[in-house]
Order: structure tokens, then sequence, then C-alpha cells
DNA sequence: CGGGGTTCGTGAACACGTGAACAAGCGGCG
DNA sequence: CGCCGCTTGTTCACGTGTTCACGAACCCCG
């Protein structure tokens, strides 16, 4: 297959922007919507490094992706680089979330006001327990889970949030895929596997704390270190 | 590559896992787990493999990192494995964890019983609102957050949970790091830097949204194209 | 209008992570 | 006791991601 060469650069070709980029242009977003409130009109690399936490040759490479929108010897626009950038992620538009499981953390995320400073309205709560369905969680009423393919249809749901127990995450996972939702975020602590082409990200706490104990633990001395009275853990 | 080489599985010097491979083991140690419960004694990388989600290659690469545990033509001891990877992801002992911030989030995180399969007892709870603290949220009484550096010796706290609005969480990262907490887990929607010897992961829900509106938003078109049905994407 | 200082955009080197392939080693069977 | 099939552990090639370094472009000032 030769690569043809693909437009590179034009406006409308879109390049491939590589996964660790996508996942770092929210943090840009973030950053230059603080930078404005400030007041600020432009700001340059650095600076911006500096706010979403990276590397200044990395934040160039990553914009560059978008396009040039920078000027030599100024820096960015902030509102021309966050009106680009909201187009790029998605943002002009609304994304209709669906909650699956009212469990502790599922009306947590549904109480969740400002969720993801706006641009995913909750539109769908749903369980499987009959005494949670037909209850009122911050102003939506709960469903039951049959009635997905309903539901999704209904309000256009594009984005499903898994909050269920482990057990009933592949098959929630495996309804909202039917009921054709395309991007998942799944909370539950367990993999669940969906078609190549919808989206799924995890996030899962019990994986976070168990990696923050690994480096904990070897900071303490490694393995099966008898029983050092944590005492003395000097730095 | 001479196995002479310095004291490759002693006790003390530790090869060094890479930071990708750390963050799998706990997939593996749930798989191993759920194998366990399902009565098997030995199990392939293969089989592994798919239950975690990755590749099988991969799995024992990510194993042999700690040590050489498996058996050829037979696979890995199940119960030999669960017991080394938990020695190396140090769960082999409690990692007392505090939570700052009881909104929605903190108190749902609070109320998530079985912490992470357990090992990470909640034994703070803090929150700079006054009106908060003196509640008792599962059990455990919020105390507020100027009491941080007695709260954290009087119970070895290890691990700092952030879940405040953006706007406290550098004051909270600040305060945990000064009271001796060495690990942090960061739920609040902002970017936080801590000293080097501390270990920071983050937890951003706005973030994963707006990766999923990326993906979202290219498969239906991409960035301001009006309203091309976009034919043919033959990637 | 030209020089100097600043900052972007990008090419190239480097580090890291992944996946296929294969030899080594183990158990079982005849 | 030796062969055969199976699975690990490791090597190697590749792709992805990061960082440095530097030319190009721009603004400001004299």
């Amino acid at each position: 297959m030769p690569p043809a060469a693909p437009s590179p650069s034009a406006g409308r070709g879109r390049r491939k922007i590589p996964e660790a980029t996508v996942a770092r242009l929210p943090l840009y977003l973030r950053s230059l919507f603080e930078s404005q409130h400030a007041g600020l009109t432009t700001i340059s690399s650095e600076r911006l490094a500096e706010l979403a936490g990276v590397n200044a040759a990395k934040v160039r490479k990553d914009l560059s992706y978008l396009g040039s929108y920078g000027t030599r010897g100024v820096g960015y626009d902030v509102e021309y680089l966050l009106f680009q950038m909201s187009r790029e992620l998605g943002l002009t538009q609304d994304w209709p979330v669906a909650i699956v499981g009212l469990g502790n953390l599922g009306q947590a995320l549904a109480n969740y006001a400002g969720f993801g400073d706006r641009g995913f309205p909750i539109v769908a709560l749903v369980d499987a327990d009959r005494r949670v369905v037909g209850t009122t969680v911050h102003g939506v009423v709960v469903r039951h889970v049959d009635e997905l393919p309903d539901i999704a249809a209904e309000h256009g749901v594009s984005i499903g949030i898994i909050a269920t127990p482990a057990g009933a995450a592949q098959d929630v996972a495996d309804r909202l895929v039917a009921a054709g939702v395309s991007s998942i975020l799944n909370f539950a602590p367990t993999v669940i596997s969906v078609p190549e082409e919808v989206s799924l990200r995890k996030v899962d706490l019990a994986v976070e704390l168990q990696i923050l104990s690994f480096y904990q633990q070897r900071r303490s001395g490694g393995p099966s270190s008898p029983a050092l009275p944590d005492v003395a853990r000097a730095d």
C-alpha cells in the first residue's frame, strides 16, 4: 500500500494525531481557559507547558498536529487556539451521556454538575435494580436497563458510562453497543471488550491504588522486607 | 546475557520494572484471583492474556520481570504467582488512606467498601468546610484539613486521595506532602505538582470524556466539516 | 528599514514499549 | 528411556513517543 502522501497539511485532509497527543489536548484546553480567564490574549509554548505540566517541545509538537496556529516570536493566540482545539476535540457540540449503574459511584457521577466543563449532558440514568428504577437522581428519572435501546435512540446517546459492579459490566457494555452507543467509559473493576469501532476507556480505582502501592513499597525497601516498623521512613 | 549479573533476583537487587508493566500487574493479579476462584491451579500465558485483555507475549515478558516463575510446557502456578505478585505490588501489608474533600465524589469513595480489593483501609477523612467537619461518613469522623500533620502521623497515612475542587487541589497536595504522605491520587480536574520522591497519579473524568469526544467526532466526519456524511473512510 | 531578540515548527536522535518468532526446557507417553 | 508436543523465556525488529537542537519567521526598536 503506497502511502500516496495524503495531503499532509491540507486544511481538510486531517492528519492522524497520535494517541498520546490526544490525551494531552484536554490539558492544554483547560490551561488555555485558565489563561483566558486571567486576561491573557497570547501564550507561549513554554508557559502553556508549565500550566499543563509537560515539556515545552512536546507542546509545540502536539499543537503542530492541529495546524500552524502559532506566531513565531509571539506565541499562540489564546482565543483562536481555544476555538481550534475545541473544534478538534468535538466540543462544539453536545455528546449526550447515559450512566448505567447508580450505586455510590454512579450517583456521585450523576450529581457531578458541570460535567466535563459542560458539553456532556446526562440524558439518561439506567439501573438493573427494580428498587432503584423510578427514583430521581439529579433531576433525572432512573429507568430499567432493558429499555436501553429505546432510551439511546430517544436521546441520541453517544457516550455510555458503566458504573456497575464488575460482574455486570460486560453485559452492560454489550447492551450499550447493541443500542448504538459508540463510546464507553468503564468504571467497573474488570476488563471488558467491545467491537473495534467502539471507543473504550477505563478508570479503575483499585488499579491506581495498587500502582501507588508498588512504588510506595519499593521506596520502603523492596518486597518481603520483613516487618520494618514504618518508623524511620526518612525521605 | 551473563546471568551472573548483579544479583538479578536477590531480595535487594530489584530489577527495574517498566512503568507500562507495573500498570498491568494489577490486571494480571485480578485475573489470577478469578482463575483461582474458578478452581484453576495453573494457567498459561495465553489464557492469562485473554483474561487481562492483552497480548500473550506481553504477559510472558511482564511476568519475566518478576522472575522465572513459570514452568515450560505447563504454565504458571496460580497460587504461587499470586503470592509473588502480591508481594511485588506491596499488597502483603496495608497502606492507610486518607481522603481529602468530601463532596459528591469524596463521599462516594469513602463509601466504596472493599477498597481496592482491600489492603487500603480508609483511616481518615478530611475537609476544609467547617460544616462538614465533625460529621461521620462510612463510620469515620471528618476532621479539618489543618489537622493533617497530626492525622497523618497518628494513622501512618501512606496514600492521600484528593477529591476537592480544582482550586484547592495544589494546596491540599502541598499539605499532604508536608504531612509525610508520599503517594497521591488526584481526582481534582487540575494539574498539580509534587516533589520528585512523591508518587502522583491522576484520574480526570473531564479529560476522559473529552478524549472519547475526540474519537467520536472523528468518526462522524471530522471537525468543522459542515454536514459531510464523509463516505469511504478507507483508512 | 535593518538588526536583534524571541518563539514557533520540525528534523533527527534517542528512549521506550510492543509483537512475532524461536530455542530451551518440561511433562507425558509409549 | 527416549521422543514428542507444549509453553515459557528471550531475542530481535519495529513502531510509537519524547527530547534536543536549530533554522525560519515574526515583532519591536532605533
